[in-house]
DNA sequence: CTAGTTTAGTCAGATGATCTGACGAAAGGA
DNA sequence: TCCTTTCGTCAGATCATCTGACTAAACTAG
């Protein structure tokens, strides 16, 4: 009568159980994302929309934010701003550096993931309930708290 | 007096608040691991040790249970192969099909990895408090049930 | 039993997402 | 005016995936 499991189904690990839903929401949110006609934006591209400035930034400060190396950032930037979604100008205050803006468009892709983040959210609350998915959210944010330096 | 902030630090997005401890706990844990004296193991091989069955699996199932290609997984294989993690022998029941095998080392490391997943979710008891973090947990448990198919 | 189909795994090649190291040019400080 | 630090780029490596094409073995209908 006893069904045979994997050794490790029983309990899984914290490590899987924020694994899958963040997978999950990353599918509907990128995949929603090109449905809605940016299909260049990628998951790993987060890292330049996460952190931007309205008022641009920097590509070390883009790097610095999203904690990964100037180059690893830049080839991000490049693939962006080559699909129109970004563009650079040179900083006037530093003849070194670039500011980096979003395009219109870019602008477009922050509105979308914006609206594709909540839609995938309230699908998450059909599933266990508006009120569950309240207090998980509020105990992440707590957690998150404590979990600093904040580097993403 | 009001501070310049990031127009999207006020509310984080789910994905932001599931994927930062997530990232931290994956640190922590294979981060951990190589301390222990396995360097060669990195978070990709995590999709081997989380589904290979103790007595044995084909590659076939492994990526499959994964969620990846057999190609993928034959990368990974290969190389946990390789740093004498794993040993594939013909499978007696198909000429076509390999069992993979944990070696000894291979099965210590399943040990290290369950070692490190406890304490680093200890230590995240430490930060928010064990009683909050057990109701983190099972609303994750919730949500994952109800995200089937559970494809990780 | 043979012919056709499906399955297990490999080979080759591509792409994406990172990293490290070395560098030139500009800025900042003493 | 040096010296040092910072900004960004160039070159090259590695890892983690993917797609497509293929062989050999196994299953399935006649």
């Amino acid at each position: 009568m006893t069904v045979e499991r994997h050794p490790t189904e029983a309990r899984r690990s914290l490590g899987w159980l924020l694994r899958l839903p963040y997978a999950q929401l990353s599918e509907r949110v990128y995949g929603g994302l090109a449905a809605r006609g940016f299909p260049e934006i990628r998951a790993a591209h987060g890292a330049v929309f996460r952190h931007i400035l309205p008022s641009g930034s920097r590509l070390t400060e883009l790097a610095e934010a999203a904690g990964m190396t100037k180059q690893g950032m830049a080839y991000l930037v490049e693939g962006l701003t080559g699909a129109g979604y970004l563009e650079s100008r040179p900083d006037p205050a530093d003849g070194r550096a670039r500011r980096i803006h979003l395009t219109r468009r870019g602008q477009a892709v922050m509105e979308a993931l914006l609206v594709q983040s909540r839609e995938a959210e309230e699908e998450f609350g059909r599933r266990i309930g508006a009120a569950k998915l309240a207090r998980l959210r509020s105990l992440l944010e707590e957690l998150a708290e404590e979990l600093s330096p904040v580097r993403d």
